[in-house]
DNA sequence: AGGTATTCACATGAAACTATTCTCTGAGTTAGG
DNA sequence: TAACTCAGAGAATAGTTTCATGTGAATACCTGT
């Protein structure tokens, strides 16, 4: 028997895990714990569309993996569950964050259009048409409400501008037959009081925030899940204790937990280690950690590349704090070097801020008096994975 | 010594530009009747 | 005459550049003691 067919045959029995997909983050339970207050108040406020009436728009806050999503979409997939007789209601989801799908005003609108059956071209056509085609669309529909899910829509507001929703609530008085229920789900708590004053008063919306969960519920969440997703006794009470300390700590972050858990479970696994250890989340957090900032610095482009290289370099090779200027030097050297184009040092700028944003770099805007103000940059990655990360460069980049 | 005023080195904002992709329209061309 | 082709006008978008304005505090510069 060779080595490979050993690893073959291996893997059905020695596998840890009775059903991953559990664990997965698109896996939506049946019962959701610890959010029933949240789910009676949204079914109270939408239920009313089961008579064809218009409620109010409903937005809905909380940090990510609170179960924001999972919860609206339980509640509104009851609703048209119940009027699929009827064909009074008609529920669409769209994330607003897919970047090329739906981050745009004009992309929004044509993907609504594609889910409601018509068809738009992806471009070369002016937004008013496109507005036009979807109210006619919904006109000739047959239903009377449309329950219109907007995940994420801070993104989407933040990208367009707030106007976007004000278009949409204004079309509720272009329409006859049919009217619009928006249901707005948002990570950033405080993306109402950004958006203007009169876009706000015609939304006429109710609010509902999600808390954090505290280690107990994380605990109950991961118990349940374990239960579903693992072979019996490959899960400890103290692992499943440890994730949702982790997890806790990440603002209650409910995928978070489950995904420490998931990958323990393959790390485990891997091992050929019959249970899950507290080392193996250890392990786990690491390797998340790892794997996401090895992901962003492998999908950049290559200029912000070229200047995440000079950033490290930099690091490197100076004890003293380095500062925009000293990036953009050396980033105009390194472009000669390599022969590309260099950009100026307003997009260097934009770009710094973005890896900050990323979490890749702390950049913090100082004054240095006379010597004028500038952002101080630091690293903001492990020492164990800047080795690695600058062999990517390198290699992405050609040096 | 204490108080102002300057000044630096960028940050931050807004607008304008460029290149690319795609639609739509109408003029000109073609082929069949 | 209908069908087809093709160029040109317009749109949307991403990624910049250009121009303009803002800014926190170390220092230069006064002032009066």
């Amino acid at each position: 028997m060779t080595n490979l067919d050993k690893i073959f045959d291996s893997v059905g029995s020695r596998s840890l895990f009775k059903n991953k997909q559990v664990l997965q983050s698109n896996y939506s339970p049946n019962d959701i714990s610890h959010r029933e207050k949240q789910i009676e108040h949204i079914a109270s406020i939408l239920a009313p569309s089961l008579l064809g009436q218009k409620t109010s728009n409903l937005f809905i806050y909380g940090k990510t993996g609170t179960g924001k999503t999972l919860s609206v979409m339980h509640v509104v997939n009851e609703l048209s569950n119940r009027s699929k007789t009827s064909k009074i209601l008609r529920v669409e989801y769209l994330n607003c964050k897919l970047k090329k799908v739906a981050d745009t005003e004009y992309r929004i609108l044509a993907e609504l259009i594609k889910k409601l059956g018509g068809s738009v071209p992806e471009t070369g056509l002016p937004t008013g048409q496109v507005y036009l085609k979807f109210t006619e669309i919904l006109e000739n529909s047959g239903e009377k409400l449309l329950i219109l899910v907007l995940d994420e829509v801070d993104q989407a507001v933040k990208k367009i501008s707030d106007e976007f929703l004000y278009n949409l609530t204004r079309l509720n008085s272009e329409l006859d037959r049919i009217q619009i229920i928006i249901v707005g789900i948002s990570n950033d708590l405080r993306f109402l009081d950004e958006i203007d004053q009169r876009v706000r008063s015609s939304l006429s919306e109710e609010e509902i925030v999600f808390p954090p969960y505290n280690a107990i519920q994380l605990q109950d969440i991961l118990r349940e899940r374990a239960i579903e997703a693992f072979k019996p006794n490959v899960v400890t009470e103290g692992v499943i204790a440890k994730c949702a300390a982790f997890a806790a700590r990440e603002h209650g972050d409910a995928r978070r937990a489950l995904d420490l858990l998931r990958v323990a479970g393959e790390i485990a696994e891997r091992e050929s280690n019959p249970k899950i250890e507290i080392k193996h989340i250890d392990h786990a957090n690491d390797k998340i950690e790892r794997d996401k900032i090895i992901y962003i610095i492998e999908t950049q482009p290559k200029q912000f590349q070229l200047v995440l290289y000079s950033i490290f370099e930099l690091i490197q090779n100076t004890k003293g704090r380095i500062f925009t200027g000293d990036v953009y030097a050396y980033y105009q050297d390194l472009c000669k070097k390599v022969k590309q184009e260099d950009l100026t040092q307003r997009r260097i700028s934009d770009i710094i801020a973005e890896f900050d944003m990323l979490g890749l770099i702390n950049a913090r805007v100082i004054s240095k008096g006379r010597h004028g103000r500038t952002r101080e940059i630091k690293l903001a990655i492990p020492a164990s994975i800047t080795k690695k990360s600058k062999e990517i460069l390198i290699d992405s980049l050609n040096l």
